[in-house]
DNA sequence: TATGCACCTTGTAGCAACTACAAGGTCAAG
DNA sequence: CTTGACCTTGTAGTTGCTACAAGGTGCATA
C-alpha cells in the first residue's frame, strides 16, 4: 500500500509517517519503481502500535522503549508493565494539577462583580502572585 | 533590581524574563551604566501578572491581550471575564480527556497477567487501534 | 494525445514557550 | 590580580509534528 492508504487506514498525516521514518520510530518501507514507498502488512500493525501509545499519551522516547521491548518476546514483561505504570501516575498527576487550576479559574471568574476594567478582581488578582487568590 | 533578583522575586528564569521582552511581554528595562538592565516595581507587578497568567494555563497571545485589556481601566471588564471563560472550558475538556486517558491506562495495566513479553496482553492490545481495548 | 488532477518525492522552515549554551564584559571579595 | 558570580548578545535545541515549495508519477478523461 501507499502512504496515503496506510494515512488513511491509520488516521495519521503522510507527513506524520514520513517524520516517523526519519526518527527511526518506524522501519523505512519498500521502494516501487517510481520510488513511491510501499508499505506491508507489517508496517500497518507498527504505525498502529505507535499511534495508540501516542494516543495514550507515551513520549516518542517511551514508545521508541515500548517498540524495543516488544521485540523480545522471551522477556519478562515487567518492564513494559512499569512503562505503563509511570504513564499513569503521570496522567494521574496533571490531572490533579488541571483540578487544581479549574478550581483557581471558577473563584476567578466569580470574582468579578464589577464592570469596569479598573474595578474588575480578575485583573487585580492576577497581579497578585500564585496561592494568595481572591478573598 | 537587576534580572537575577526580578528573577528569583518571581520564581522566572532570568532567560525567561530577556524572552519576554525580546517577545513584547514584557516592556524594557533601564540599563545602568554598564549595560545591565534595571527593573523598577512596575516591572515587578508586571512579570507577576504574566506568571501568574501563564500559571493559569493562558497561552502567551491570552496573556497579551489580557495586558492590553488591563490598560483599559474604563472599559467593561466583559471581555477579560470572557476569556478566563475559556480557559476554563479549556481546562475542563482537558480534564475529560486525561480521565478517559487514566482509564484506559488502568484497564491496560490491569489486563497483564502473563510473565512473557509474546504472551502479555498491554503489548497485544498496543497493537490494536484504539476504541477495541482489551476483550 | 494532451491535459488535468491527485498523489508521490525531497528538503526546509515554522509552531509554543521556553532552555541551553558560547563567548565575552562587569564587579566585589580575598 | 585573580576568582567567581553575575551580566550581555546571539544562536541553536527541545517536542511532535505541520506546512510549504518545487518537482516527479499515474491514471482518467476530452
Ligand atoms: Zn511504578
Ligand atoms: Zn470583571
Ligand atoms: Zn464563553
Ligand atoms: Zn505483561
Amino acid at each position: 500500500m501507499r502512504i496515503g492508504e496506510l494515512a488513511k487506514a491509520t488516521g495519521t498525516k503522510a507527513e506524520t509517517i514520513r517524520y516517523y521514518e526519519r526518527e527511526g520510530i518506524l522501519p523505512a518501507a519498500d521502494r516501487t519503481d517510481s520510488n513511491y514507498r510501499d508499505y506491508s502488512d507489517n508496517h500497518l500493525a507498527a504505525l498502529t502500535f505507535v499511534r495508540r501509545a501516542r494516543q495514550l499519551g507515551f513520549s516518542m522516547a517511551q514508545v521508541r522503549e515500548l517498540l524495543d521491548l516488544s521485540d523480545r518476546a522471551d522477556k519478562p514483561c515487567q518492564e513494559v508493565d512499569e512503562l505503563v505504570h509511570e504513564q499513569l501516575e503521570e496522567v494521574e498527576q496533571r490531572i490533579v494539577d488541571l483540578l487544581s487550576l479549574r478550581d483557581e479559574l471558577r473563584l476567578l471568574l466569580r470574582s468579578c462583580q464589577a464592570n469596569r476594567i479598573d474595578e474588575c478582581r480578575i485583573v487585580g488578582s492576577l497581579a497578585r502572585p500564585l496561592g494568595r487568590v481572591t478573598r
